[in-house]
DNA sequence: CATGAATGAGCGTTCATTCAT
DNA sequence: CATGAATGAACGCTCATTCAT
C-alpha cells in the first residue's frame, strides 16, 4: 500500500458514498486524488477492483476489531454485547462514507466479488456474536430464544437509517441551530442507549 | 395512466431496484417493458422524470394508507401504532422493489425532485405518527419522553435491512430448504412481532 | 391552399429564418402554427417538401413582380432598372425571413429540388434583367460592356448582408436610440440610393 | 495545436461549409478526419466548442492581416483601401469554406460564443477601416460623407454572394467549358476591379 | 382530412479502459 | 511505475415520419 494507493482509496470512498458507485467516474476519483487517470486502472486493474480493494481494507479492520472484543476474556457476555454495539456505532461514525457504500451495494444485489466478501463478513460477524450469545445463555444471563440475525438487523438497520436520515432527524426535532459537533454527540449517545435498550429487552438481561 | 405507462413504471421499478438507478439503462427498461426505446422519453420526458413518476405513484398510495389509519376514529392510539407497523411491513412486502430504490436514493443524497418529495413524505409521516403518539400521551397510555424519529428509524431500519438481508437470514438460520412462501410468512410474522415488541417497550404500553 | 396550409408555411418561414432549416423541428412548426404534428407530413409530405412549398409560393410571387416591371411598356430601361431595385428591396423588406432562408440554403449547396428551383429563378431573373440591359444598350443609354451577374451579385449581396447586419450597422453608427421604424426607413432609403448609384456608375447612365 | 487538432478543424470547416453546422454530424467529421469519434469531444469538448476553435483560429489570422495593412506606414490611405480589398478577396478565396460558415452562422442569429466573437471582429474591422478613411479625409483625398458600414456591406456582400453563386455566374456567361483555374482567375480579377471601382466612386478618389 | 401514439435511426456525449512512450 | 493520447461501446435523448383510428 503506497501513499497514492491510500489517497485513491480514500477519495474513491468519499465519492462512491456521495455519488454512488455508478455515479462516480474514474476521472472524478483521479481528479480528487490528484493522480493521473490511467493510474487507477494500473494500480487496481479496474474500477470494480478498486471497490474491492476498498472493501478488503475496511472489512479487515472491522473483522479484527470484532474479534478483539469477542476474544477478550476479561469481558462478560453482557459487556461484550455492549462493547460490540459501541464499537459498531463508533466504526460507522468514523467511516460514514464506507458504510453508505456498503448499504448501497447491498441493495443492488449483484454477484460481485465485493458482495461475496460482504456476505462472508456478515456470516462471520453473526457467528462471533452467536458465540457470545451462547456464552451468555450458558451463564443463564441471556434468554434461550434469541433471534440473532433479527437483532443484528435491528442494530445495523437503526444505525444505517440514522446515518442517512441524520439531517431529517435534526429538522424534525428542531435542532437545526445546534452546532454540528454537539448535535452529533447527543445523537450518538442517544443512539447507543437506544440500541442497547433494545438489546437488553431482547436478550433479557438487566444492566 | 395508460397500460404502457404502467408497464414501463413497473419494469423500471424492478430494474432500478436490482441494478440501481444509474446502473439501469433506458434501453434495459424499454426491453423489459417490451416498448420502443423512444417511448420512455415520449411518455415521461426523461429517465429522471420516469423515476419521479414512479415515486409520485408509490408515495401517494403510501400517504393515503397512512392517513386512513391515523384518521380512523374507531382505533385506539395503541391499535393505530400496531396497525401502522403492520401496514408498513405489508406495504414493503408488496412493493419490495420500490423500497429498495427508496433506500438507494436516500444514500446518494442528490438534490433531485425525488429527494424533495421523499423528504416531504418523511416529515408528513413523522407528523402523522406524532399526532397518534400525542393522542396516546394525553390518554396516559404512552410514555412522555418518546423519540419519534429514533423509533421510526428503528422500524424502517429493521424492515429495510431485513429486506436486503433476507437470504442471509435464511442461510444463517439453516432455513434454505424451507419453501419460499413458508419462509416469507414466518419471517413476516416474526418481523411484525419483533417491531411491535420494540415499540411497546419504547412507548411504555402493555398489549 | 387552405388556411392551415398558409399558417404552417408562414410559421415555418419564420422559424427556418431564425433557427435554420436543420435547427427547426417539425414539432416547432406544428406548435407555432397551432396544428397537429402529423398534419405537416400529411399536408406537405415531408419537412423538405414543406420547404419546397414555401419556396414555390414565394418565388412565384417574386417572378410575377419582376415580369410585370420588365414587360411594362411605359417604362424606359433606366426606369425599369430603378424600379427593379426598388421592388427587390421592398420585397426583401417584406419577406425578410424568406430571404434569410434563401441565403442560408444557397450556402449549403445541396442538390435539392429547392436548389434547382432557385437556380432556375436566378437564371430567369438574370435573363429578364439582361433583356432590359440590351434594350438600354440598343437605345445607347447603357454601356456596352456590362457584367450583369456581377452587378446583380452586388445588389443582392449588399441587400442580403445589410439584412443580416442591420443591428451592427445601427450600433456602429450610434443609432441605437433611434426608434426602429425611423431607423428602418432611413436605412431603406439610403440602401436604395446606394444601390442605384452603383448601378448608374456601372451602367453608365446619368439620372 | 497538434496535427490531429488541425485535421479535425480543417475537415469540420469543409463539412460545416457544405452541409451547414447542424447538418454536419460529429461522426461525419470524425470519419472525414480519420479520427475516432470520441476524439472530437476529447480535444474540443463539444461540437459547439469545435466551431468556436475554428472561428478563433481563422478570425485571429484575419485580424492580424488587417492590422498589418492598416498599420503599414508606407501606404497611402488609398493604397490601404485597395490593399484591404485585395487582402479580403484573397482571404475569402483561400478560405472559402470558412467564409461560407461565417455567412450561414450570421443568418441564424443565435446568441452563441461564436456570434459574439464575430460581432467583435466586425466592429474591430469597421473601426480599423474607419481610421484609414479618416486618415484619407484629413488628407482630403476621400469624401467627407462616407457610409463605412454600407460600403463594407457592399464589399462583403458582393464577395460573399459571388462565392456562393460562382457556378451560376459561369453558367450565365457561358463559361462552362473554361478550365476551372482560368475561370477562377478571371473572376477574381474582375471581382477585385469591380469592388475597387465601387469604392473609388464612393470615396470620391481617382486612381 | 385529422390525430394521438408509436418508432427506427441517428444524434452529441461520456464512459472505463488501453497503450505507446 | 507513470502518463498523455486515444478508443470502442454505450449512454440518454430527439428526430422526422408513420399508421391505426
Amino acid at each position: 500500500m503506497t501513499k497514492k494507493h491510500i489517497q485513491i482509496i480514500e477519495k474513491a470512498e468519499e465519492l462512491f458514498a456521495t455519488q454512488g458507485y455508478e455515479g462516480t467516474t474514474v476521472r472524478n476519483i483521479a481528479d480528487a486524488a490528484g493522480v493521473n487517470l490511467a493510474m487507477i486502472s494500473y494500480y487496481f486493474g479496474s474500477k470494480e477492483k478498486l471497490l474491492e480493494a476498498l472493501f478488503m481494507e475496511r472489512m479487515n479492520a472491522t473483522k479484527h476489531r470484532i474479534e478483539a472484543v469477542v476474544n477478550n476474556q476479561s469481558l462478560t457476555p453482557f459487556q461484550k454485547i455492549e462493547t460490540l454495539i459501541d464499537e459498531y456505532i463508533t466504526r460507522v461514525e468514523e467511516k460514514e462514507a464506507f458504510y453508505k457504500i456498503m448499504l448501497s451495494e447491498q441493495v443492488i444485489n449483484k454477484n460481485t466479488v465485493v458482495m461475496k466478501l460482504l456476505k462472508e463478513l456478515k456470516l462471520t460477524y453473526a457467528r462471533l456474536i452467536s458465540s457470545v450469545i451462547e456464552e451468555g445463555q450458558k451463564q443463564k444471563v441471556f434468554r434461550k430464544d434469541v433471534d440473532i440475525v433479527l437483532m443484528l438487523t435491528t442494530m445495523t438497520g437503526t444505525v444505517m437509517l440514522m446515518l442517512i436520515n441524520k439531517d431529517y432527524y435534526r429538522e424534525f426535532n428542531n435542532q437545526k441551530k445546534l452546532p454540528n459537533p454537539v448535535f452529533e454527540e447527543q445523537l450518538s449517545a442517544r443512539l447507543r442507549e437506544h440500541v442497547k435498550t433494545i438489546f437488553k429487552a431482547h436478550l433479557g438481561y438487566e444492566s
